[in-house]
DNA sequence: TTTAGCACTCTTTTGCGGCGAGTGCTAAAA
DNA sequence: TTTTAGCACTCGCCGCAAAAGAGTGCTAAA
């Protein structure tokens, strides 16, 4: 039994994947030999098909149905047999057009990267916030608000600000607040989130910031505000492009995997482990590792910023879904957010 | 024809009402009957039934069913028949504990009260984001993050904090823009928002405005970052309950309200509504004034910070929705929300 | 004024035969 | 040896009709 598949049998294997992406029915002999450049008869069909079944390929929901793709299927065929073209140029630009009127708020431009991902794709789109300690410092800002409360505002360098309200302990002056502000900027500009938190850590245990006062508390202050809260956000549009799916009329089937989405957390699991490869991913169901999203497939991009990648974006949809389309856009949306987050922000 | 109805049959349409909120099944003479405590046999329960429809308050979905409450007859029973009942303080502590780790971020508070309404009411959680306009000016500041570059950071009173990326055409010094920041802090600082606006326009157009030089670039600052942008967010937890509801097992139909939910802008509208009442509104099918939402309700209440109303809160379900439980959860976590805004910064 | 009885209506369920799509196998053709 | 035509078989889906069930309105009696 070799596992690797004849010229034949790989060409059947794509015709009928592509014809279940686009029907939602299970395919029969005769559909195919209907369709395309296939020049065989029915029964030759079905002795290939009956082949690619018992090697896991193809599996039928019953005697007398045609046959659907099983996860191994869609594997291969993502695998090896997809050939993904390129977005024309007039799709880049009707995509390019939807960020034309979004200034220099990221968290806008990413909503937006959401919802054309979803619009473009007819599925639903997910982008994941950058990971606070994926990116570099630029800025960071004490603002007094009260004696006890200062709001610190921290501005990495691909323009994502984060605030966060910091309780303190003593009251310190402006003057105070000022000096911690210029130290921390000129020390930590340029480094990542994770460098400077490694050095808050490792100066704040030598011995002078214990006599330094206020160095002392340009660290603690700084450590609260680095705190990484936003992390783990996800933006998810077009939710209701699952209730179009055929395959997921079953209402019980439908609320788990909503739920699923609302909770995010798996969600964001799945996005995270596209962070760390460069190109499109695609995860077919049961590799979910989530029994709720086994009849779900992803197609994530990485984004980055000016140094390195900072969260990943994508499509999640049934396993049926017509990946040689929704892989460029992904792609190419991944790259546009990635360019956009570039320039926008000298 | 009385348009008031005698006490028989308010009680009976009650009943009627409150079995059908229960069951989700048209309610005939019978099950009336044999369920409560209503003494008459079926045959005079009939009569009343017909009566009651007649005048609009039931309908029959067909001869041989049961009938169920009309938009007029939910109407009448949240006018004049419903107790509601206060929360027990054991339901009380459940809501108010679901806050006890949400620190100081508005924004995480407001997205745990969406959760914590959608998960106690088993409906749809809606918050609005405050709107800008509604609050107090506490605290503006501006961060230079390149030569053409500033970053508004705008704090309210209430702790809502706004970012916003300006582009400047002249380069500001950093002491420029220290000065710009005192003038507002202290100019400003107390007013509404309005009243920030106002003052804005009337100062630029005075003479005085034209010659100083600072002063001009202030006030050109501070109406960039003070355009309402989050204005009309909002929060939505839960939708997946609404596939839980037997009236919404029609996919298409279904679908509808989910996209509708997606586009937030109606349901801004719905929300904004209950911004100048006192007290727990409801919403019910066509008051909506949406078709795609005639068989949804709404209940909703405002919240609110130290000085007024800051925004509004609530529920959105299928119009056989438990109203006699679910306003008091609505009612109770605006309050709460109202009373945590207050506290929370000093 | 209330209730019992009854005929009537209309939906829902159930059972059943037939149609159609598709399969696997076998034997013939290339 | 590979491909194809033929054929019996399986099984879901559709439509129909009959039966069941639930509820109503009306009338006449309590």
């Amino acid at each position: 039994m070799a596992d690797t598949l004849t010229d034949r049998s790989q060409k059947i294997l794509e015709a009928i994947i592509e014809e279940y992406i686009a029907t939602a029915q299970p395919v029969g002999s005769k559909a195919l030999t209907r369709n395309q450049g296939i020049k065989l008869s029915p029964a030759s069909v079905r002795n290939v098909m009956a082949e690619l079944e018992e090697l896991g390929y193809l599996a039928s929901p019953h005697t007398s149905a045609g046959r659907i793709p099983t996860e191994k299927g869609y594997r291969f065929y993502v695998d090896t047999l997809l050939h993904i073209s390129d977005l024309d140029s007039e799709q880049k630009d009707q995509i390019e057009i939807q960020y034309q009127h979004h200034g220099l708020h990221m968290a806008d431009m990413l909503r937006e990267a959401s919802r054309t991902l979803s619009s473009f794709s007819h599925y639903t789109g997910l982008v994941m916030v950058p990971r606070l300690k994926a990116t570099i410092f630029r800025h960071i800002e004490f603002i007094k608000l009260s004696p006890r409360l200062v709001l610190a505002v921290f501005v990495t360098q691909s323009g994502l600000v984060q605030n966060k309200l910091v309780e303190i302990d003593e009251d310190l002056t402006p003057r105070d607040l000022e000096q911690i502000t210029n130290y921390l900027n000129q020390t930590m500009t340029g480094l990542s989130i994770q460098e400077v938190r490694a050095r808050v850590v490792t100066e704040m245990a030598q011995e002078k910031a214990l006599y330094d006062h206020l160095l002392r508390r340009a660290f603690a202050l700084s450590s609260a505000a680095l705190i990484d809260e936003t992390s783990g956000d996800i933006i998810i549009e077009g939710t209701s492009h699952f209730l179009e799916q055929p395959e997921f009329s079953d209402l019980k089937c439908m609320k788990r995997i909503v739920q699923t989405f609302e909770q995010k957390s798996i969600l964001v699991d799945l996005l995270d482990r596209g962070l760390e490869s460069e190109g499109v991913q695609v995860i077919i169901g049961s590799e979910t590792e989530c029994s709720e999203l086994s009849d779900c497939s992803l197609i994530t991009a990485a984004y980055s910023g000016k140094r390195g990648t900072l969260g990943t974006l994508g499509v999640i949809g049934p396993n049926r879904m017509p990946y040689s389309t929704i892989i460029p856009i992904v792609d190419y949306t991944a790259n546009l957010i990635s360019r956009l987050l570039d320039t926008d922000n000298d």
